[in-house]
DNA sequence: AAGTGGTCTAGACCACTGC
DNA sequence: CAGTGGTCTAGACCACTTT
């Protein structure tokens, strides 16, 4: 329990949820604006603002100048997921952790790579083969085209020690980047890097990843069936 | 262009990400102070504390009273990933929606679904099975569970005509939710429903929301080869 | 043109927590 | 228990849009 007298933006801000679940206010409609809000709950305009504005950022609520705030039209569901080390990641399944670099190469590109990259064609590029194991079973296998012209330190780095996928997170900070999700059948080679037969169901990521100005890295990671991608969904407060 | 005086929060959280950026201050490193800062700066507290506060919801930053604020270990990389209305999806690709209710059922769940949602054996469930279509050509397949004692008036929602997907979205406002991906081979039931061959690996979506005290709904949802699920990472400002 | 949210300030007190 | 971030206030001005 608190003081009964307390005015926390916390408290506006669950009693606005509550307003919307039990449909006081429906999708669209147009709130009371800031300054009665502040008149109802006796408090400042600026806890009130403080208030709509986390719900506005949690996408329960639009706002606009002059147009007011309404109910979000869509309650935009969102998930975050956070990018792990995949040394991490095994490891938290009480695995041991290893990993192998299986090729390693330093040249022009494919035209398919450049492209995906936004490169300019021949650009030279580190492409690194890796499979990731737990317990000395295949866990992952990581395919990556790195542009050295963005992290130059990465071709002095001891890749066969600590994994590219490790190293770029704690060396290439704060990049933007793209990722996608898909199923798809393991090619023969995939399958015989990852143990599995050939036409398994692999979870595959892509994720490219650059700089405000230059492309830093591309990266296919193939998982054997069974793994699982989880995550949580925040709905309101 | 702005008035070179200005100085806005969003001048101190690029001021900071940049030092962040060129490693004046490093993972672990503890910033000065908010006090420190608003004299640097020339400027208010609270200014830097909106700015730093809205880096610490990024994971950005570490803040904990008392200790200081200091720059994340783990540059934490998050996605947040939208989940839309199957609907919405289809139509984003251009294409015209159409659903059909392949099974519904109401009655006792099996123990398996019980448990997975946290319920008392026996609980008597609605069951839908729905096939989405883009196009008139399998979309996805949507098996859903949902608990009538947490949004009772599904029961006389006419289902054939919104689906239990989109009819939720705008009715069941939940507090909470998991959801996870995989990838899955195809049985013959469901490669028959997508018309894809047995085997084939499909992308599947499992998710569970409920309000604060009860499950509401349990579903999974399978797409056939080829479809890819994507977002935005933001590392930064 | 007017009214809304967005931001900034200066000051105050509080809550947590590492020393 | 001292110092940090967290919050609240009262007031002011600004920026954006819709009317």
């Amino acid at each position: 329990m608190k003081p009964a007298s307390a005015t926390s933006w916390t408290d506006i801000q669950a009693e606005v949820m509550r307003r919307i679940r039990t449909r006081v206010w429906q999708p669209g409609d147009l709130i009371p604006g800031e300054i009665e809000m502040a008149r109802e709950f006796g408090c400042a305009r600026a806890t009130i603002s403080r208030a709509l504005r986390a719900l506005a950022d949690e996408g329960v609520l639009d706002r606009r100048r002059r147009a007011g705030t309404r109910v979000a039209l869509t309650p935009v569901r969102r998930a975050t997921l956070s990018i792990p080390v995949i040394r991490r990641e095994v490891e938290a399944r009480g695995a041991l952790y290893r990993h192998s670099l299986l090729s390693r190469s330093d040249g022009p590109a494919s035209p398919a790579i450049t492209a995906r990259m936004g490169l300019a064609a021949g650009t030279r590029l580190l492409h690194l083969q890796t499979l990731h194991l737990a317990d000395d079973r295949p866990w992952c296998f990581e395919d990556r085209w790195i542009n050295p012209a963005a992290v130059p330190a990465i071709l002095d780095a001891p890749l066969s020690q600590i994994s590219a996928n490790e190293w770029l997170v704690q060396n290439a900070f704060f990049s933007d980047g793209d990722i996608a999700f898909q199923a798809e059948a393991a090619s023969p080679a995939l399958a015989e890097i990852l143990s599995v037969p050939t036409g398994a169901p692999l979870f595959t990521i892509e994720r490219a990843t650059r700089t405000e100005t230059q492309p830093i890295t591309s990266v296919r990671i193939s998982y054997p069936p069974g793994h699982r991608v989880t995550t949580t969904l925040t709905g309101g407060a």
